[in-house]
DNA sequence: CCTTAAGATGAGTGCCGACTCGACTTCGTA
DNA sequence: TACGAAGTCGAGTCGGCACTCATCTTAAGG
């Protein structure tokens, strides 16, 4: 397995493998078989083999795609809008929330999870300042709420007006100095 | 398959069946497979299909009688002291939680998780009369909040520490009226 | 073009786990 | 104790899925 530059083909395949396979594992979580990926990819099983040797390795380039995305995009809201924005996303990306947690796949991503509690750490500090949360609120149990709360909805599948009366109640406890 | 009531031997296998079962299915999820309950349990894999024709039946059977347990043990605890046990009961019953999340498996228990519902329902009037959470909470989220945190208990495998100051927020958000 | 190595293909392999079934054992009863 | 029905046993079947590999295809440098 040479190490230079993919062909033009290959990269092609690549990406479209990632894409539906996010797509597929979204849908019917980690238990979906890699054939599955590779029908609705248009490619043979073995060109899903090739560039990825095992079902993990599949899963955790996508985790690692998905956990980038949820940095960059935590970016872009404060600490409450990020939370509901991840409850929003937990539905679609049954797969994500599964592997955060760890549940049944083995994958470690020490990196790429650190880089989100950074993200998350980060949106904390920025709400203390503001005053919008207590200052006695700590980076786990902020953490453990959020993953908490994206499994809730996950599993739970919360329409748009529970989602709304869960999260307030736990706003309202990050708010509220212990 | 007779109605009858069973013989003797096959009470006591049924029941070492159920007990190994949950015990199994606790430590290491649904995934679990049906001839690790029948080695562990002493009896050959036959006997256990015998009595459970299909692994969600024995699954099933299984949430049954942990539910039942829940609905009584409910009925010794207010509403924050339960959310403390069910949390506390999480991490050692992987599978009730991800049954009550319908992840994997299809079971319906339809009356058995009403029963618990209800059981909340009780508890959240009650703390309702008593003043110690707000009169605005209602028991989707309750219900919801509670899959929450022993879902997020179970896969991020808190300690008694983070449990604790988890717990805390939850418990002022649902104490502040919003 | 032509060459060639990277890449794609998909039938095949091996394993694992749910479930079956005919032979055997034990309980309960008369 | 003897008999039949209920229960147990466990090797075997079956399907599904991760993964392999010999063969064919194609991108890309000369």
């Amino acid at each position: 397995m040479p190490e230079g530059p993919l062909r033009a083909d290959a990269q092609r395949n690549r990406a479209r493998i990632l894409d539906t396979a996010e797509a597929v594992f979204a849908e019917a979580g980690p238990r979906a078989s890699t054939e599955e990926v590779a029908r609705r990819a248009g490619v043979a099983i073995g060109t899903v083999f090739r560039h990825f040797p095992t079902k993990n390795d599949l899963l955790a380039a996508i985790m690692k795609r998905l956990l980038a995305r949820l940095v960059e995009e935590a970016g872009r809201h404060d600490l409450f809008a990020f939370f509901t924005y991840m409850v929003a996303q937990a539905a679609e990306k049954k797969t994500v929330v599964d592997l955060l947690a760890g549940s049944g796949v083995d994958i470690r991503l020490p990196e790429a999870v650190g880089h989100l509690s950074e993200a998350v750490g980060a949106l904390l500090d920025q709400a203390k300042n503001a005053g919008t949360v207590s200052d006695q609120l700590e980076l786990p149990e902020v953490t453990a709420l959020l993953v908490s709360v994206c499994q809730g909805a996950l599993h739970g599948g919360w329409d748009g007006e529970l989602r709304t009366r869960t999260l307030n109640v736990v706003f309202a406890g990050m708010r509220s100095r212990t």
